[in-house]
DNA sequence: TTGTATGCGTTATCAA
DNA sequence: TTGATAACGCATACAA
């Protein structure tokens, strides 16, 4: 039989609601109390009921992760692991549980989500969405349950996020080529309408304009997809029309693309860089440079924002910006 | 504030004993109080609380799946993300939730595994371990709790597992190789003490002996980590002493470093073949050609496995062998 | 500082 | 077939 607080309330000659605040640590009580209390919860080998304290309090320290239902690199984006990863370091330090789901069907979202809000069995929700601007964050603001975003949303107000500032990711970069000695740098990017792909054109935009550098039409390419075949396509495309001195990728998998055309090519001297730092990229011939997102720590700061508010830990701000690193390899070469 | 089953026996007019029965279908309960009950949930838009019914019937429909701390390739193979996926899919059509953790450290490992036990917040785990015969298990079994492995573990008795059947994947794959004419067929694994390790070598001198092949020293290499540059390392040694026609890995990076030494030796006649099959197999240079072990399925029937058992549910079994399959792609060549 | 009693939302037992 | 009520294990308001 499983030991309550009630075996441990007579082992140690107290009330159950003495057990009950020796374990929430109330400095209303003696120390030898308290100690007591201590020494028969460790002899029973007492560990407290969660599912009961979640009913006694309204709160059940349980976090949902939501994955997309089918992002189609949910399977070969490391990112997702590694942000679930980084989740669960804080909350386990915050003594928080963390459930996961794939996201369902657009049609029933809202009832699928209310299996976890109605029911009372998650304090807080971490979207993992690939999609922004998703219907579900609108849903999760307008009923005022609590939830926190990997991905700066469109609409700021109110939701907790945590990204990376691509803007400045991508101008770091394309300013770090161009410091190499790189005039003439294309840009690949895929998905133009998702923020992240706005953002970072907008940095190579603005990093070319502030060394004075146009920025030509012939040297951008926004394809469909984040794989490695609309990489190549891109890359094709972009030769055939230019030749840059450094390609920049916004996804390794394109610049993998990339890199496929120019060993095909047998060009060498075209600099190639990605993002996101997969593990593959370490081992491409050559050595694929690419920009780290850092996905552990966002999901860590994720786990962190949502956590603060539930346990409303007063001056916590409302969102973070995790800074990215590049990643030089070999396939980065000084001009 | 949220409805609850007094709302919905107020609204019926009914006790709040009749609205839970009605809730789990009770037989003896009449056609037009059952009706008129469900009016009431609808109206109100009722959702039990998971966590009071927790409470009652000391059940949460909670599984943990337990992924390992910091397998060194829980970031690049999709194994894990695709098992997850799978789980929750069954689990997902019995109304199961999905708790995930990482595991910690060896030596607070049972103090941190009744976290989940003892709080009484799961019914089941999961174990997703790349180590086998693991403490682990041996300590779930002599508590008798309720888990489920994917991998066969070597203690088999009483323990629900799922798995592939490794020795059959590598002798079907091996014997394709020999039916497209290969007879000098080169073998590189890692971790020669993991079960799943032992089986594919066996059945790769299965396949070879069954077809009046001598298996030859010099073209079984076993390294230490699945990783690509010890691919390289193994294909290097390989080739140094024999000149194989096909060389088969136990996983794909494993053969991306194969693949690496050929393109960088210009050697186009050798196959060569992985097992695990991720996303990036198919962009490699030729295509990569790999076993898949069907990842999702072996999360699914672990899913069912588990929850079957639970449920109680008669005539299950404790075990599943989830097929493989090799998808060729341009790596292999005939003979 | 500690104990008593009540409630959290369900399910289950016992009556009716 | 239905209703009243006691659990389930814990937290807390109120008393002492």
């Amino acid at each position: 039989m499983k030991v309550t607080i009630k075996d441990v309330a007579r082992e140690a000659n107290v009330a159950t609601s003495t057990v009950s605040r020796v374990l929430s640590n109330s400095h209303k009580i003696s120390d030898k109390t308290k100690e007591r209390v201590n020494e028969a919860i460790k002899k029973l080998n007492y560990t407290p009921n969660i599912i009961a304290r979640g009913l006694a309090n309204s709160k059940t320290r349980i976090l949902a992760v939501i994955l997309p239902k089918e992002a189609e690199d949910i399977f070969s984006n490391p990112f997702f692991v590694q942000a679930m990863k980084g989740i669960s370091i804080y909350a386990q330090k915050e003594n928080y549980y963390i459930m996961y789901a794939f996201k369902q069907e657009e049609k029933d979202d809202k009832e699928w989500f209310n299996k976890f809000i109605d029911s009372n069995l998650v304090d807080g929700i971490c979207l993992l969405n690939s999609k922004e601007n998703d219907d579900t964050i609108k849903y999760l603001n307008d009923i005022e349950f609590p939830f926190v975003v990997i991905g700066r949303p469109d609409e700021i107000n109110n939701v907790l996020w945590v990204d990376n500032d691509n803007v400045k990711a991508m101008y770091d970069l394309v300013q770090t080529l161009i410091d190499y000695g790189h005039q003439n740098i294309a840009f690949i990017g895929a998905k133009s309408n998702l923020n992240v792909s706005k953002d970072r054109l907008r940095g190579y935009k603005q990093a070319l304009l502030g060394n004075g550098i146009e920025v030509k039409g012939d040297l951008v390419y926004e394809a469909e997809e984040f794989t490695q075949s609309n990489g190549s396509f891109a890359a094709d495309r972009i030769l055939s029309q230019n030749k840059p001195t450094a390609i920049v990728a916004t996804d390794d998998l394109l610049a993998f693309g990339v890199q496929e055309v120019l060993n095909k090519l047998e060009i060498k001297d075209i600099s190639v860089v990605g993002f996101n730092n997969i593990p593959m990229s370490e081992y491409q011939n050559p050595s694929l440079s690419s920009v780290d997102i850092n996905s552990e720590k966002l999901g860590f700061y994720a786990s962190k924002l949502i956590i603060d508010k539930l346990e409303e830990k007063g001056n916590s701000q409302n969102s973070y910006i995790i800074e990215t690193k590049l990643i030089e390899r070999d396939s980065i070469k000084k001009v």
